[in-house]
DNA sequence: CGTATTAGCTAATACGTATCATCATATGCC
DNA sequence: GGCATATGATGATACGTATTAGCTAATACG
């Protein structure tokens, strides 16, 4: 009890392994360790491996971090992980990050500020960052300095990105409905300045007013981006008089057209008989309700794998230049059952 | 650019603030480090934390973490991040190990084994594990050797556990059918060996046994825990013959019994008009659906929560006794829209 | 006044790994 | 055989922090 052993219970290190092979700590190293390429014969390589094989060794990232000045991890925050949306852009970030051996650390904002989040990822020297849906709001922030950083759905001249065609998606959704002969059109969407969401509403605005068509304020409405934001504006489009009331509606989110749905059924309004609904990223959810919601496919996945891609190469190539960003993923519209003819 | 001077771009250490505070290494450490009660000088702490402010320190856990053999993380494991409830385990014990200064490193188990995952984690010295929705499987493998463990919903006498009442869940849900007048009743739950669903299964069969009301097999269907399982769990049901058909199913996941509801209201079939459906787990998607789901609710954030706080526990208790894990957390019938008297 | 105690600080070391300069040996070539 | 070179292994050092033993100066005590 008071002397204490060398406690098996602890893990192996390249020291115990180097003792067990009868070699040095150093050529230990250089066979477990990064590089493959080392020079090392055969032999020693050999019993080296055993080894550490023997005595179930396992690298310390920690350590090995430490001198590399390398975590091999990256920060990923996305505002709200209990949106399907986020959680799938989390996903291609964690694909590709897996791949090439790095960690992913993902955060939600809910809980806890952006900028203490930033921090803590920056404690623990996180080798980069992606940053999906904040606006210039964090990002002015000096909190970012000296990180890498690559943004997702958001311009900025200072850090590369990876976008999808926002401005189109809402585009797709404006002359879908219209295409249905719909004239009096609705816009439900958050109310937030993130700025792949006001593409796309700006893609619609854009496409109503090309096809000539208005969208007045009283058939605009701004909401929080979750189930109860879209309950709450198709409530109050519903309660319009009805020279005004929209026979179509489209909602920049798909939790939003979702709770929109739902206000519609519960209030005994028909969809698509008397009402349309479009919605805009195409996540799972879309296609649970009844009817199947139609919706504008924005690919999460591969927006968060590009980004990963993005941020990788940068750190891979040794403090290489930023790369620059490609085109926007292009997005597709996908016909379901909340829309139909006037 | 050949020569390259002290790189301001690399963040401060403790030495650097030392030598602007002209005070030793030693003493920043005992500033800034961990323990406050350290004897140092009311002038001298002024004079390390206004250069170290000065400079912008940020403590780097990594090299914190190598030397005190601890990184303030901790690693949760679920089978589906894209399932709410598990999302809500996570994020309940994200908040707590915040708030007592641990990381979380989630791990889906989608796209990469629980081996290869549990590995990924230990290389990074995680403190302590919490893994939820593993069945036997993962946990007789030597994997998990060595490391702090807090199991949910799983018992087991090696490692402390949280859990919910499973077989109350299924209790509930058998007596409140009951209750409506239903005896042709039906249930679908995951093929899945995981513990805790199999009690739901458990407690519904004996609720039911006990009122005298029999679960022929060909009203039980055991499919993956998704919505398109429960879709086609309950299409199949709807195949039955009408002596033999269900007036109403318990689904052991909310997702199932979305799919559940989805097939009848595709089908035409009246809900809860020709059929009753009860879920389990209350999920967001429960109030999202139309008509709302009736379900049991399981308090996945408060799981979560315990679970972290009896893995911080033991942590901080520096290899104290694992604490026994208290009483189930009790579940909650929630009668929504989904089902009525037969 | 001499000694014991304490407060306040520092030098040295360790954590586990990577890496570089160095050294010993083997091989090539004329 | 003699020299240049390639190969294979090692010792030493660094990464940034925590921690302990020990040192100095100041204070307490008899």
């Amino acid at each position: 009890m008071p002397t204490r052993r060398a406690d098996s219970a602890r893990p192996a290190t390249t020291h115990d392994v180097a003792r067990r092979a009868g070699v040095s700590q150093a050529t230990v190293s250089l066979v477990l360790g990064g590089n493959p390429r080392a020079r090392v014969s055969a032999q020693t390589r050999e019993r080296v491996v055993r080894a550490a094989g023997e005595l179930g060794y396992r690298p310390n990232l920690v350590a090995r971090g430490l001198v590399q000045r390398k975590s091999y991890a990256i920060g990923v925050m996305v505002p709200d992980l209990s949106n399907p949306f986020f959680l799938d852009v989390v996903t291609g970030v964690q694909r590709v990050a897996a791949e090439a051996g790095y960690a992913v650390l993902p955060g939600d904002v809910r809980e806890v500020s952006p900028q203490r989040h930033l921090e803590a990822l920056r404690a623990r020297q996180v080798d980069g960052v992606i940053l999906d849906g904040f606006g210039a709001l964090a990002l002015h922030e000096g909190a970012l300095s000296g990180m890498k950083v690559v943004l997702v759905d958001e311009p900025s001249e200072r850090w590369p990105g990876v976008a999808s065609d926002a401005v189109g998606a809402g585009r797709l959704a404006a002359e879908h409905l219209l295409g249905l002969g719909h004239t009096r059109l609705a816009f439900a969407g958050p109310a937030s300045d993130v700025h792949g969401l006001r593409m796309r509403e700006r893609g619609f605005v854009q496409a109503l007013r090309q096809a000539g068509v208005a969208l007045p304020s009283e058939r605009l409405r701004r909401v929080p981006p979750t189930v109860s934001g879209g309950l709450a504006a198709m409530k109050s489009l519903l309660g319009l008089p009805p020279a005004q009331r929209p026979t179509a509606c489209f909602c920049a989110v798909d939790l939003v057209a979702a709770g929109a749905l739902k206000a519609c059924l519960t209030a005994g309004v028909a969809v698509p008989g008397a009402m349309s609904i479009v919605g805009c990223d195409d996540v799972e959810l879309a296609r649970v309700l009844t009817p199947e919601l139609t919706t504008v496919r924005v690919p999460a996945r591969e927006l968060g794998a590009r980004a990963a891609r993005l941020l990788i190469r940068q750190l891979d190539d040794e403090g290489g230049s930023a790369p620059r960003a490609g085109r926007p993923l292009p997005v597709k519209l996908v016909v379901r059952g909340t829309t139909g003819p006037v």
